[in-house]
DNA sequence: CTCCGATGCGTACGACGTACCCATAGGAGG
DNA sequence: CCTCCTATGGGTACGTCGTACGCATCGGAG
């Protein structure tokens, strides 16, 4: 895990050394905020619902975090700080033993924060551990001949396509647990009747055999559907490398 | 292009035939609340924005939309509607050949319109169009050896790359554009200085690399890295073909 | 002890989603 | 033709949001 300094370097100094010494921190507040979105979601993690979580008057985390934006930041920062000591170890000799682990990584980090897929894809997200995964990976990358740039490249392709494929899970698991339980009646899917009436339509016979005829432990194997799709991507990967 | 009549089969019956006759339409709104996102970002296209956009009162839209996902459903729809003539002429006999032009469809969509991106990825998405894409996609991989489960992964994995992909050129096209041009002051990066900092520490030195040693060129050939990545994908699918 | 800079937070403004209600338009049935 | 009935457009209102601004207060530096 990295040092808990490196939160020092952070878009604000945490400590300046002069005036009145702080209530809060950084990492307390974030802690608080991922509580919030992990129970209720990336949008119930407001500015004033954590600062009351924590205790705090509503515009008390404007001392330590500029923008809503840089809240959800240092939430997603934090939250590979906690997951630190999968990366610590890497990176592995074996580059395609590396980007394995990094895809895992990122899937399980998407299954156990599902807003964290959010906030990862919505735009260009920063933080020091957030670099240090980076760096980490790019390390495993190193020495193939490839140039930095196609080194970045190849890094981002398992990166967008782990989380984007866990989201995707996460969203069918979800959309499952809602269908299958008619019991909780309090998450009822509002969309049902509609997918009722577009495969009674006839008109979209494919969607109506991925309705009705899916099989049924569909989530079960889904880690090894993705591994599988990953193994694809790394053998894509493998093919087209300068030294192969 | 689907047909207008397509709409009627919307979450919401677009005519009842009884009462007041409506004095706007799903496809207006849709326009509008696009026009919205496309230049201010998808937070921009709130409901009474659109509202007011078209010249109608604050709560008018909800005679049309159940709720602003609703709104941002419909908008996604019509995305896929107005760009429908790319899609018409699938599936290609050729199934590679349907993965890339869907992959490329998807691509140029969400360069387009970058808010469409974070709506298909933030949840399940349905529509007539969304639907009948689907459909052509999953038809495009009959006659293969899968069953209905594995075509729809295959397609969800083409689907989750594709999107995710050009989200993060968008970002980065974003990011250089804001960067380069010191003239536009009013997009400043915040982050800049975090950046800066970052590389001066000197303990992430592939990070460094990576923002010092970037090729200047980086979106130009874009579309040919994102090809190439595509084409890994596809290759490593058909090695995993059963009739292979 | 004094000072001054940073902190915690109260107030306030505009925008948001949307629940509720009502006046109204305009085809359907007479 | 008139009447009725239903769906529409929209006004009002409530709670929540992000955040600009200002002020009292705390506590280390001098």
């Amino acid at each position: 895990m990295p040092d808990q300094d490196d939160a020092v370097i952070w878009l604000r100094p945490e400590v300046t050394g002069r005036g009145r010494v702080p209530g809060y921190s950084r990492a307390q507040i974030a802690k608080a905020a991922i509580a919030v979105a992990d129970a209720e979601g990336l949008e119930a993690a407001s500015m004033r619902r954590v600062a009351t979580e924590i205790g705090a008057g509503p515009m008390s985390l404007y001392r330590y975090v500029r923008n809503k934006d840089e809240l959800h930041l240092l939430m997603t920062d934090e939250v590979l700080r906690q997951d630190w000591p999968r990366w610590a170890t890497m990176p592995e000799p074996d580059w395609e033993q590396t980007l394995r682990r990094m895809a895992h990584n990122l899937r399980a980090l998407v299954l156990a924060h599902p807003w964290w897929a959010e906030v990862m894809t919505r735009g260009p997200v920063f933080g020091p551990t957030i670099m240090r995964m980076v760096d980490v990976t790019l390390a495993g990358l190193d020495g193939l001949g490839l140039d930095i740039d196609e080194m970045m490249d190849v890094a981002e392709i398992i990166r967008t396509f782990a989380i984007g494929h866990a989201q995707q899970e996460h969203h069918a698991a979800r959309a499952m647990a809602a269908t299958g339980s008619a019991d909780h009646a309090n998450m009822a899917p509002d969309w049902i009747p509609y997918v009722m009436s577009v495969i009674e339509s006839g008109e979209y016979p494919y969607v109506r055999r991925v309705v009705l005829d899916a099989s049924s432990p569909h989530e079960s194997d889904s880690g090894v559907l993705f591994d599988r799709a990953l193994g694809r991507l790394i053998a894509g990967i493998a093919a087209t490398l300068p030294e192969a």
